[in-house]
DNA sequence: CAGGATCCTGAACGATACTG
DNA sequence: CAGTATCGTTCAGGATCCTG
């Protein structure tokens, strides 16, 4: 498995290429509220607890351009916007599970409950 | 899923617990060369490009901390330590078998292919 | 309401030199 | 050989203010 670049960055491994698709503090939870419905930007920003405006914004930018997915602005007054979950997206929650599984079973291991 | 908290840090969901564990730019890396044999300082080093020495070592050793390898050194001149995945870091391995494949297809699907 | 634009901090990571 | 120690840099993420 020889390097690669994606949008100008150089990657070492698939691995690390995956987890700058759906890595980092975010991503994740939000791809998870929009698993199962669509959901306004407000919406998103109340159900996600300790999220910044700004982190909302560039991650949903990130996941839009990387086609996880989908944004639809209303032209009304107030504004209105709504994502959506694609079907790649769809398919990153299944590996999120994965992840979030095997996180639960760890923490119960290293006997962490949440307090 | 409330809050908790890990060596003194804040978590706010399994996801984000996991990838702390295994998470960043080294230790899956790491992990996937130790999944099918001991190794000593040195070999890894040769075997993942472009990690530094300290890098190596800091995430040695937090593996070490959370029980996914095990570090055992020989009193020999010149010094010789090995480096051995335990049950807990096999199963970690699983994990990043999915996320690698879901990489792999995700490259695929993107139309990226190694240089 | 849904953001854009700035400025800023801290942690992650890298480079280099040195050592038991 | 297998690290430590130190310094420097980069970047994810946060805080705040502003706007169509």
């Amino acid at each position: 498995m020889g390097d690669f670049r994606y949008n100008g960055k150089m990657y070492y491994n698939p691995v690390e290429f995956a987890m700058d698709r759906i890595g980092g503090t975010w991503k994740m939870p939000i791809l998870w509220r929009l698993k199962d419905r669509v959901m306004r930007y407000s919406e998103l920003q109340k159900d996600i607890p300790h999220i910044s405006q700004k982190m909302l914004t560039t991650q949903l930018r990130e996941l839009e351009d990387d086609g996880f997915v989908v944004r639809k602005v209303y032209a009304v007054v107030p504004p209105k916007t709504e994502y959506t979950i694609t079907e790649r997206g769809l398919r990153a929650i299944e590996v999120v599970k994965v992840i979030r599984n095997y996180g639960l079973e760890l923490m119960d291991e290293m006997g962490i409950n949440d307090k």
